[in-house]
DNA sequence: ATTTTTACTTCCAAATTGAAAGCAAAAGTA
DNA sequence: TACTTTTGCTTTCAATTTGGAAGTAAAAAT
């Protein structure tokens, strides 16, 4: 059966809505988060988040991201129950995005946020170039194969 | 009364999460957007976007927005029913958070976006801070006094 | 053989959003 | 001056999305 794909998913031809009609709620830019930070994850890690989506949430995003190409799913080498979420190209190219929340929340958040991160925002204040560079290039990834 | 402010709005100390939990909905940064475009806005501007907002919606984050500084709100020089939205530093400040959505939604989203918004990609593409400096200068912001 | 872990799914109440209609005051028009 | 239109909302309610808890099945660990 042929299943009817885009009932409206696009609100309009501006990059940005359309962006955010893909990763606009409340979980997908947290889940690539995740996966810049850390490279690679289960599904258990990202029940550990300090946000604390729930599983049914969870799940949900994982595959949607995974159908847009932003990450990938594959088996462990030797567990067979446990599966590896990896950030593709594509969800890696969402750094630059999360690094400027990362800014934007230092400048107006300061007395909020954590230390860690205002370690990270400081060294993206300095020189936010490198910084970004050396995220991007801090994991391997993935890409979906054709 | 003392209205309880706080119901847990921020899901932990990320920066990147708490961004999102201050502007991560489906709206606010489209309004931010068309602050950051065209520096001045109406109520009718704004119910106008190709996006198509309903006016309850649209009337929630206008104020929401305001009441966080994200912008400003005050009366036409001399249409007393019409308000004029400014965008402050702080929602200026968003800027290149839009930027990178622009680029991301053009090299991922390309054959779905406008040509315009297709040229202003190419612009970031070829001079990222030079684009986003004149525009963050294209406008004068109001800020909120104290 | 039994218990625990992992990655889910199911269910349903609560919160958020969309669409339409209504409204009052100000502005424009005759 | 009376009437119509415009503007910036508010109200209502159905539809969609989310949160939280519980359940499940297969694999792993004991």
């Amino acid at each position: 059966m042929k299943a009817k794909k885009n009932k409206e998913i696009f609100r309009s031809t501006c990059p940005v809505s359309s962006s955010l009609d893909l990763l606009g709620d409340k979980w997908s830019l947290l889940i690539v988060r995740e996966l810049v930070n850390y490279g690679e994850r289960t599904f258990k890690d990202f029940t550990q988040i300090n946000e604390k989506i729930s599983t049914a949430r969870l799940s949900d995003r994982l595959s949607k991201l995974e159908s847009l190409g932003i990450l990938t799913k594959s088996n462990h080498p030797t567990n067979r129950k446990v599966f590896l979420y990896n950030v593709t190209k594509k969800g890696m190219d969402l750094a630059p995005i999360i690094v400027e929340f990362i800014s934007w929340g230092y400048k107006y958040l300061n007395d909020h946020i954590s230390e860690s991160s205002k370690k990270m925002a400081e060294k993206l204040k300095n020189d936010r170039d490198g910084t970004l560079n050396e995220i991007m290039n801090s994991h391997k990834f993935k890409n979906v194969e054709k």
